[in-house]
DNA sequence: CTTTAATGTTAACGAAGTTAACATAAGAAA
DNA sequence: TTTCTTATGTTAACTTCGTTAACATTAAAG
């Protein structure tokens, strides 16, 4: 009887999985239900994860991937540092916005522990070295001081914790940006505010 | 027979759940876990809370009014309207940081729904509203015109994700503050960077 | 004192993650 | 080909969980 099933079940499972976790998140990802849903016995995915940890931390590893390509396309196609570092940002966000699923997959708490899988961490790593380098890419070219490359440091951990924050905040529907713009103009206007000067100095350009 | 538990299962029970949220987070927090740590039968949750959701929003509550009042001391003990918003963004990542558990709890996919539990909306809203009063205060003094008012909910939107971006990343340990420097002045340090000017501009103060 | 609401208990249901024991397919070794 | 081994499936069980129903006790209201 051909009761055996067919030949890619760990690829069925996993896009499957990605079904699942990008309409209701990894609340409704149960094993159980995606093995029913694949239409494969319950205890299936234990013969191709390492359980359900060992799913998120698949699905998680494909999502850093996308979301490293993503920034590295902007980055490459960018010439002016400034513009880029914008650009990074306002990417950071779409990311975030268009798959909010995922980038909560890979930044919260149910991600699986780097430790554990060290594909995931080279995935993250990944991410954010892509990040660093082009945030601080002008920089590294010249010659540096310590104190420079100190300064280009926070540089890249300042751009990279604005986007996250407005990222976070998006999607969690704290910020609701305005209707009337398109995302990526409001997210580059938050980025570049200004904290230092006063809001009342009468004139901005 | 005394076989009938204590007086006030109420307030036991939810010192018992922020004790597990505090060192476990919400994984480990379980309804019968919970009952059983704190030797009540495992139903008996449910006579005070509405489920589980119900002892989260509890405690998300609690940990709501806990940051609005730390935010609100700092804002009142700051005169002048930049060192306010700076202080402000310290404090609110240290919060985080001394309570990463909470600090998820209030801004997760854990959090209950606001729109089933209106005083957690009201606790959040609360929150939220100290620190826009915070930012924007000076400006509201002030006859705005609608374009300053723009400006400054769009200062105070910055301020608040720059904050939250550090204090997410920071918990989740992709930021590592620098050990020889008290966790303030690194916070203020990334608050204030500002990124319009290219960071190679060979001299700044 | 009686009635009733609040608070507690036990017992059960369904779903979940996980593992063990067993069955079959596919491929390597003979 | 035949046999041995490994990979891949399956079923069945175990534990924990959230939740609810049915029942018991306490405390308060009348």
């Amino acid at each position: 009887m051909g009761k055996y099933h067919h030949g890619d079940v760990r690829n069925v499972l996993l896009q499957q999985a990605e079904n699942i976790l990008t309409d209701e998140g990894p609340a409704g990802l149960s094993l159980r239900r995606l093995a029913r849903l694949t239409g494969v016995s319950e205890a299936a995915p234990y013969r191709h994860f390492d359980g359900k940890d060992g799913i998120l931390a698949a699905v998680a590893i494909a999502a850093f991937e996308r979301f490293a390509q993503q920034l590295e396309a902007v980055a490459a196609s960018t010439e002016n540092h400034e513009e880029r570092v914008m650009a990074l940002g306002a990417a950071y966000v779409q990311f975030a916005v268009e798959n909010p699923q995922h980038f909560r997959l890979i930044f919260g708490r149910e991600r699986p522990p780097l430790d554990q899988y060290p594909e995931l961490r080279d995935a993250a790593d990944n991410a954010f070295d892509v990040l660093q380098r082009a945030v601080t890419s002008v920089d590294r070219k010249a010659e540096m001081t310590l104190a420079e490359a100190a300064t280009a440091y926070n540089r890249a951990l300042a751009a990279w914790s604005r986007a996250h924050g407005i990222a976070m905040l998006v999607i969690d529907g704290m910020i609701v940006p305005p209707a009337d713009q398109d995302l990526s103009s409001f997210v580059l206007g938050l980025l570049a505010e200004d904290l230092t000067l006063p809001a009342n100095t009468a004139s901005r350009p």
